[in-house]
DNA sequence: GCCAACGTTGGC
DNA sequence: GCCAACGTTGGC
């Protein structure tokens, strides 16, 4: 049987890196670089699948939500960053041998209207979104099966 | 700009 | 291994 497939929500700040940026890449994939928390980097790592689910989430922003729709694009891959001096990322105690950091490509799928935060905390079949949790800071966190289709029927509604 | 929450660091 | 200090995140 194959893999089953997982879902993520994935937050981009819109000013370095939004929805309409990750559609206008080529291939409409971006790399999800510069990570540095040992969980979110764990997911990426350890459990993430080319073809999982992704909810593109603006965050640090004036309407922070989810902005678009979009799935995991590779398999898991060294942050070529850690290793580079110059970058805001560089980690001077990864090594080449030993990568700390990895990464995966993002393949936009689809611009959709923006759920705000608020919208979320409002649906009941939402309340346990890790993303809603007090203090909640990881960039990256699970989304259940459950919590997916309700974002997605929502989203299929308003069009 | 505030500040709650949380991860990391480093002295002991 | 404890834990206080510090830095960062991110909504408001």
């Amino acid at each position: 049987m194959a893999n089953k497939k997982s879902y993520w929500l994935m937050k981009s700040e819109p000013h370095e890196c939004s929805i309409d940026d990750a559609l206008a890449a080529s291939n409409a994939t971006v790399p999800w670089t510069g990570v540095r928390n040992y969980q979110a980097r764990n997911f990426m790592w350890r459990q993430m699948r080319v073809g999982d689910g992704v909810l593109f989430y603006h965050s640090s922003c004036p309407e922070p939500g989810v902005a678009g729709i979009a799935e995991v694009a590779s398999t898991p891959y060294p942050d070529p960053t850690q290793f580079d001096r110059h970058s805001k990322y560089f980690d001077a105690s990864a090594r080449p041998e030993e990568p700390r950091w990895w990464m995966v490509d993002v393949k936009a799928l689809a611009k959709t209207r923006l759920i705000g935060i608020g919208e979320l905390r409002a649906a009941a079949a939402l309340t346990d979104m890790t993303i809603l949790r007090r203090g909640n800071r990881l960039s990256i966190t699970p989304v259940t099966a459950d919590q997916w289709r309700h974002i997605t029927t929502r989203l299929a509604r308003s069009g």
